[in-house]
DNA sequence: ACGCAATATGGTAACGTTCCCACATGTGCC
DNA sequence: GGCACATGTGGGAACGTTACCATATTGCGT
């Protein structure tokens, strides 16, 4: 049981096995030079007998690239970036690299901490999920400055020289809030978290939408709350019962939100979508909520998925050009929390 | 823009700069060995000039210490399993420990292709959070018998040899049973997992309350599903209403069985928890539900924390004994889905 | 017979670090 | 003065791999 000293197998030793010297060895597995079939047969069983495995740190070493990407985000446990997460890992591992996963928890030190590490792990490239602010900037700097390919996938605004994937959420505001406009509601609040770019394009969506059926859209209707979280949720739909602008429907700028809007309309008694209509947005939790949600789904996955393809294009320099922007589709999910406002309100 | 051709500077570039020798350098940056202070000086000098990052790679290879752990997990979008990860990097950074991630999608080849590359990556140890078949058996040998610490945490049975943190699932079967029995409940309904080791262990404990009361406790109320899917949920529910056993309330194996519970109940114009109580396990969406989910507390996050410190003492050799097996105390999470029985039902 | 490919092999120098060893110095003590 | 011992320094081998180079040994055309 106490059998710690296990030696891996090195070329070496299957060189000694095989009867040949190292350089043969090293030929079989790299597939380069010559090597006649008979070596070929004699270091292929040695090395299956002796369960080599070979050594990716000193192959990393030589070659100077690990085959691994580190991908920094705010937290695993959001399904938002866990579904990103799962796109980004099934590329990176069709492709033979491996995923470091840094859940920075929004703290900057472990932020920054974490951009150190994958630094002297020498990672071949980065995605970064992370809000932007100043420090997110700096972080990307200090990864492109020694030369590393950056991707920025639904967090942070643009960075100069960077590729980036994000969703197209001012168009996802447009349709929730052309949505509710065509169930004939013309009063709707919207939950916009404070300082997000997401959530002011979400805004700028709605404003169009509402314009274009000429419909008012006072200030008082947007209620400013400090993170996307449910009970940032719960307060912004407070905040909006008590301002007295009567809305008959609510907007909030992910599902986290709405959920907490939702409990505050239950204790308030409000039947929803009776007496109030509610739309999320991300399709995260949408589907589990009672009454079901109706959301803008986003494809967060296929994010994942774009954003690994997009580092990789860089990595394995089959791209070297200007930093590319991929804008994806939203789409409008229907379910039950939608309905026309009650006559006479 | 096209600066790809970036050196990382290393300890000899540092050396050249402070005006000292390599090992010097090594000596200060290892802090091992005598150094001037004078040396000292120049050499951190020459370091910060030069953004100096130490190369993981090439101290792994001299060291054979990768300070890298892999975790292994069905899949990353499943919260429990996130925030397993969310303890499990918490410690390892804490350690200076990185972690890489490994979403297998419970297929097979992927499972057995990711044992590879973390051999290959030479990586530390593994925590793996995998459904118990022969086959993880046989990947968890593949890591023991090169020495590798591995821990599980939250799947698959008994290994041999190896380090386990799983919850009481037993004792949180008994806890949702006993709460519905003294809300005056005797026709529990329960949703089990074939095959599940977990959901077994929660029908002992089931069992055990229902005993204690001495209430009785037929086959026809245990429905046998096939995954902790909210598809599985809803198959077993439909399958529960039509054996005509009516039951008063259902115990599911986890929280997304409970969540297709909810939704066939609500189809079928049952009103939870007036006309039938439900529990759900593992509180992942128990919170994001209406009506919300009573439930049994399973504390991941901690099991994450708990499974990082077992592996980092095997790691850093600080234990060498048995295999250790920690068993987390659960607890029952009342909300809004159990009331008692409607009478004369 | 000769040259000249093509084929097959081993030697060896890196990659960037760690750390042991040898070699300076200096200091205090008999 | 000689010796032990602490202090400071540089040299160099190793970690396991890759890939270039030099050296065989063939076959084949002239």
């Amino acid at each position: 049981m106490h059998d710690r000293p296990v030696r891996h197998p090195t070329i070496k030793d299957v060189a000694l096995v095989a009867g040949v010297s190292p350089s043969t060895v090293g030929r079989v597995i790299g597939g380069y030079g010559y090597t006649s079939a008979e070596s070929q047969q004699r270091v292929l069983a040695a090395m299956r007998q002796l369960g080599y495995e070979p050594n990716a740190v000193a192959r990393s070493l030589k070659s100077k690239r690990t085959r691994t990407i580190g991908y920094l985000l705010p937290r695993v446990t959001n399904p938002f970036f866990a579904q990103i997460a799962e796109g980004l890992q099934d590329v990176a591992s069709a492709h033979g690299y491996s995923v470091i996963l840094c859940s920075t928890d929004m703290k900057m030190e472990r932020t920054s901490e974490f951009g150190r590490v994958l630094l002297e792990h020498r990672v071949d490239g980065i995605v970064l999920s992370l809000p932007g602010d100043d420090s997110v900037f700096k972080l990307a700097a200090s990864f492109t400055d020694r030369g590393l390919p950056v991707v920025v996938c639904h967090g942070s605004r643009r960075i100069h020289g960077v590729d980036r994937v994000i969703s197209d959420h001012m168009h996802g505001g447009y349709l929730a809030a052309k949505h509710l406009i065509n169930m004939g509601h013309e009063r709707i609040g919207v939950l916009a978290v404070k300082g997000s770019t997401t959530s002011s394009l979400i805004l700028d969506g709605c404003r169009k939408a509402l314009k274009d059926a000429g419909v008012d859209f006072p200030a008082q209707l947007t209620v400013e709350i400090a993170s996307f979280s449910e009970d940032a949720g719960c307060s912004g739909a407070r905040v909006l019962l008590m301002r007295g602008c009567d809305p008959t429907a609510i907007i909030a700028s992910n599902d986290l939100i709405a959920l907490g809007a939702l409990g505050v309309l239950e204790e308030a008694g409000l039947n929803v979508p009776a007496d109030m209509s509610v739309i999320g947005f991300d399709n995260t939790f949408a589907a589990h909520t009672r009454p079901r949600l109706t959301t803008i789904g986003i494809s967060t996955y296929q994010a994942g998925l774009i954003a690994a393809q997009l580092l990789l294009d860089r990595i394995e320099d089959n791209y070297r050009g200007e930093a590319r922007e991929v804008v994806l589709p939203v789409e409008l999910v229907v379910r039950g929390s939608v309905a026309p406002p009650r006559r006479g309100s």
